[in-house]
DNA sequence: CGGCAGTTTGATCCCGGTCAAAATATGTGG
DNA sequence: CCACATATTTTGACCGGGATCAAACTGCCG
C-alpha cells in the first residue's frame, strides 16, 4: 500500500509523508464485489472507511422492505464516518455498487486522527456539509418536482459524479439497472423503463442492460428544469 | 444576560462558568417577531446562531418560488452553523416561526470556541448527526409514503420537538398553518385541510386558526404507518 | 438450450393536484 | 364598536400523472 495513493485526497491533502504513512500502518483493506454490503443500517459503528476504487451505494430499507437509495459516494471520500457525527450506529447501509476497493480503521483511532492531523476535520466536515447540501436539494426536488425532472437529475448528478467519456457521450462508469434508478428517485421501475425509451427514442441517452450513457446532458438539464 | 441560561445547553454543559462568561460576552443577542427571516439561503455566512426562545423553521425557495421546508429547529440548539461544515454560503434560509430570541456570534470566533472548550466540537456534530439522520429519514418517507403518512409523521414530529400538553392532548407550541404543514410535506394546503378536518372528525386532532393539537397520538403512529 | 435477471409495453385505476368559490377568522381604522 | 380588508380554512368538481397489475420479451450465464 503506497502513500501516495492517499496523498491527492483531501482529508490527507495537508499532510506529510510519514504522517501519512503513520496512517496507512494502522489501516485494514479490502476488496468486494458488486453488491457486497459493507456495513448495515443499524450496525455499531466500530470502523470508519475511505473508497479508493468504485462506488458505494448508501441506501436504507423500508418497515416493509422497499430500499431507499440516499446517495452514492465515489471513490476518494470517506464513508460511514458516524462517529464524526456523535453517533455510535450506521444511520444508514451502506453497499458496493461496484467492485469496491476501501480502507478502514476502528473509530477508536478516529480522536486521534482529528488531534493529530491537522486539517483532516476540515477537510472532513467540508464533505459532510457537500453531502447535507446533497440532500437538502434532494428533499427539495422530491417535494416539488416530477418524476420525469428527478430522473433527469438523478441522472445528471451521477454523471457528474462518476461519469467516464465515450464516443457516444458520458457514461455512468458503474452497473445500474433500471430498478436501482427507480429507487434513488421515488418511483418504479416501470416508469424509468417507459422514460429512458422515449429519451433513447429523442437520443438523449443511450443505454443497454445495467448501463445508462447520457449522451446529450444539455438537453436533459433542460428537462430536470434550469 | 445570565450565564446559567447557556449551562444546561448540550453544546455548553461541559464547560466551567467563567468560560460561559467569556462565550457571552462576545455574543450578540436579539429578538425577532415572527415570520423575520434570519438569513438567506446563499448569504455569506458571516455569522452562527443559538437559538434561546421560540423555533425557527428552515427553508429553501425553489427556482420558482415555492417554498420547501426542510427542518424545525427547537429552542436551544444551534443553527446556521455552515461554518462546522466548511461551507462559506448558507444553504438555506432560516425564517422565525414563532417569535424568537437567539444570539449570534462571528464565525471568526468558531475556530476558537473549537479549540478552547471541550466539548463543543463533539456536542455540535452530534446535533449535526442528529439532523442529517433527520433529513434521511425525510428522503426516506417521501419516496414511499402517501401523503397521509407523511401529514401524520409530520405532525408527530412536531409535537415531539416542541409540544406543550394541555388538556386536550399535545399542542404544537408554535402558530402553524395549513400551508406551513403542506410545506414540510411536500403537498398543498387543500389536501392537509381535507386530511385535518376529517381527522378532527374523528377525534385524532383538534385545530383551530394557526394553531394544531393531537389529541390522540397513538393513533396517528398507526396512521403513520409503525 | 433452459432459466434467470433485467427490460419493455399495454391496460387500468386512483390518489392527490388543480381550479373555483364560499365560509370563517383576524385585524384595522374611523 | 362596527364595517371593511385581508388571511386562513373549508369544500366541491374534475382530471391527469404515475402506480399497479399483467404479460411478453431480451439478453446473458451455466
Amino acid at each position: 500500500m503506497d502513500e501516495s495513493l492517499l496523498a491527492p485526497l483531501p482529508p490527507f491533502s495537508l499532510l506529510k509523508r510519514e504522517q501519512i504513512r503513520a496512517i496507512l500502518d494502522h489501516a485494514v483493506s479490502r476488496r468486494a464485489d458488486v453488491g457486497i454490503t459493507v456495513f448495515n443500517e443499524g450496525d455499531a459503528a466500530e470502523r470508519f472507511f475511505l473508497l479508493l476504487d468504485g462506488t458505494i451505494r448508501v441506501a436504507k430499507v423500508t418497515p416493509d422492505g422497499e430500499q431507499v437509495t440516499s446517495l452514492h459516494i465515489p471513490a476518494g471520500q470517506l464513508f460511514g464516518i458516524a462517529p464524526a457525527l456523535g453517533r455510535d450506529a450506521y444511520p444508514a447501509s451502506a453497499i458496493s455498487a461496484s467492485e469496491v476497493l476501501f480502507l478502514s480503521w476502528p473509530v477508536s483511532l478516529w480522536h486521534s486522527f482529528i488531534a493529530d492531523y491537522p486539517g483532516f476535520a476540515t477537510e472532513t466536515y467540508k464533505t459532510v456539509g457537500e453531502r447535507v447540501a446533497e440532500m437538502n436539494t434532494r428533499i427539495m426536488e422530491m417535494s416539488t418536482q416530477h418524476v420525469e425532472q428527478r430522473i433527469a437529475r438523478a441522472l445528471l448528478r451521477l454523471v457528474k459524479q462518476s461519469g467516464k467519456r465515450t464516443d457516444e457521450g458520458i457514461e455512468i462508469s458503474f452497473p445500474i439497472t433500471r430498478q436501482d434508478v427507480s429507487e434513488m428517485t421515488g418511483t418504479t421501475l416501470h416508469t424509468v423503463s417507459r422514460l429512458l425509451s422515449a429519451w433513447e427514442k429523442d437520443g438523449l441517452v443511450s443505454s443497454k442492460r445495467k448501463k445508462i450513457v447520457v449522451c446529450d446532458a444539455h438537453r436533459l438539464v433542460v428537462l430536470g428544469g434550469a
